[in-house]
DNA sequence: CTGAAAGCGCTTACAG
DNA sequence: CTGAAAGCGCTTACAG
């Protein structure tokens, strides 16, 4: 591939002259203009942005840092469709993104983005607080997307999970529901707790009964755990007259629809059955599942705006970004 | 961040060895090493990937552009999952990826990529021709995963698509299936196709009929347009005396499989359905979906393995890598 | 308006 | 075994 030397030769102009012209900056006469132009366009010529990092000390590269144990990772329903619009949104203010998956909590992938001197990084889901502070450590911008942490002053962006929660259990109890099963994921994840915690609350506002007997916790946010807890509770669902099932996320509660049609169970008919998140099988699904739709499009794009004012070190108003959950009533209530 | 300068002086050696002590290239004593070794500890030192790849002429860094004119394209249930493939590869591999996505197919991502002086490019799916003859003139080494090109000489990671349409038909009509209507997604796109061609080839060697009449072809390999499809022949199937239904991905033959179950038609009882890919959602749904599986895990690490090859300039022996389909029976058939 | 020089943070021969 | 120098491809003051 060319270079700027070489322009420079074969327009017969000086370095500074070929770069001035390429950047726009400082005064170049119509002439060498012209002449430089036309080397460009014949060699091909593209800027070398490794060694213009060297100089402006910005990469105008991204990482994306997502730790996660079990696949899929970047193919996740849910995590997935925060990258495709963290993805979108960087393109179009011009950084290029690397993506780095991590099965373990290791400091590995964060030291790798580190060394490759990225402007900033987003982290993705929730990651343990050691790795957190490492990254505090350089002194690199980063925000953090539908995850939490101790440290203050950190922006992330956030779905009002406990809302979501409450949203959730007044519309099934506006339905008449008042026995209800929840499935809820991790409570180590903020997410899941939050969910449980606002549907739970709705519930006693509303003086309804939920004892810690109506909630089961699989042990994975996972289809499969979804099926292997509905199953296990079986008989006591059974036994305790329940007309709805609410799950932490739409996996978990497909995983339990799933069970409940197999030993048919008619939905909605004899129990009605609800998730949260609003992933793209909730929709494909017979019958379809009503959720609670998380902004994962605008969850990604504040990432990436967010994330550029810290790296242009401009003002940032709030730290905590929090977005609004919206009912999708389907046909699964 | 602190620098080779900065830790040369305080250890009290030139950069030069330092250089040496980190690289691990060249006589250093053991004293020198200590004392570089301990500044290094303490300054949390990171070596400068920008700069190392400034002189050494390689980034360790590859692209993956990925032109989709539709979402999702990451949280694709079939493209993310080679996607997650490459870049479990490619971590264990050493080299950190830029994931690039395009609406349109312009030269703007892949020259992104270019400039940023990126080792090598995976090309996931189809692109056209232009696209390929513009990357191909910089030297830049790429391969294609799912994809094709009229350049000999490329590599290429495919599934042997014709295969597994002549295995879903031998599926089909080992179960006693006579009048198979087909779904058939973008003609243009060499999966599709591949699909259909094996399909009809495999009736056509069975003497059993297989008339145009049979074939509809959805605009788009989407699980809407495969509902609307299907609802569009509605009466034509109805009256063809059809018991099965083959699309030529999952996407396509779920949304059939939606609309036969909307109205009444029991899915396998009275017609059977049958996609291709074996996409989470086809297991997860009711019936769960017989499909060909395509082996994406191994897409995605073959063509980091073939990349790195062209790289380091070894010698490739083949061209064209085709991957072996496999059959997966579930409850629709 | 233009060119020579210095420098970004490394590595790699080359002398010593 | 070690250090000074040159160079990777740019940009940015600075002189002219």
């Amino acid at each position: 591939m060319s270079n700027i030397k070489e322009i420079a030769q074969l327009s017969g102009v000086s370095k500074s002259t070929v770069s001035r012209v390429i950047s726009g900056r400082g005064y170049t006469s119509q002439e060498a203009r012209n002449k430089v132009l036309k080397v460009i366009q014949e060699l091909q010529y593209k800027p070398n942005a490794v060694a213009r990092a060297m100089v402006s000390q910005r990469t105008h590269n991204i990482g994306i840092l997502i730790y996660r144990s079990h696949y899929p990772v970047v193919s996740h329903p849910f995590y997935g469709k925060i990258l495709d619009a963290i993805l979108a949104a960087s393109a179009q203010m011009n950084y290029s993104v690397f993506v780095t998956t991590d099965q373990e909590m290791s400091f590995r992938s964060a030291d790798f983005m580190l060394e490759k001197r990225v402007d900033g990084l987003i982290l993705i889901s929730r990651l343990e607080q050691n790795v957190i502070d490492h990254i505090g450590k350089f002194g690199v911008p980063y925000v953090m997307v539908n995850g939490s942490t101790d440290v203050s002053g950190v922006i992330h962006i956030v779905n009002r999970d406990q809302d979501g929660g409450r949203e959730a259990a007044r519309h099934l109890t506006g339905l008449g529901h008042r026995r209800i099963f929840m499935l809820a994921g991790p409570q180590s994840h903020r997410s899941h707790h939050l969910r449980l915690e606002g549907f739970r609350s709705y519930l006693n506002e509303q003086r309804l009964e939920c004892s810690d007997s109506s909630i089961a916790y699989p042990e994975a946010s996972t289809f499969e755990e979804g099926y292997r807890k509905m199953e296990e509770n079986w008989e006591h669902f059974q036994g305790g007259q329940y007309t709805a099932v609410f799950g932490t996320n739409d996996m978990i509660a497909l995983g339990a629809m799933k069970f409940l049609m197999e030993h048919s169970v008619k939905v909605p008919g004899q129990v009605a059955v609800m998730g949260f998140d609003d992933i793209e099988t909730a929709s494909i699904l017979t019958p379809s599942l009503t959720t609670i739709k998380v902004d994962t499009e605008k969850m990604g794009r504040l990432a990436c705006v967010m994330l550029d004012k810290l790296i242009r070190q401009e003002a940032v108003e709030d730290t905590a970004i929090e977005l609004a959950p919206k009912l999708v009533i389907r046909s699964s209530t």
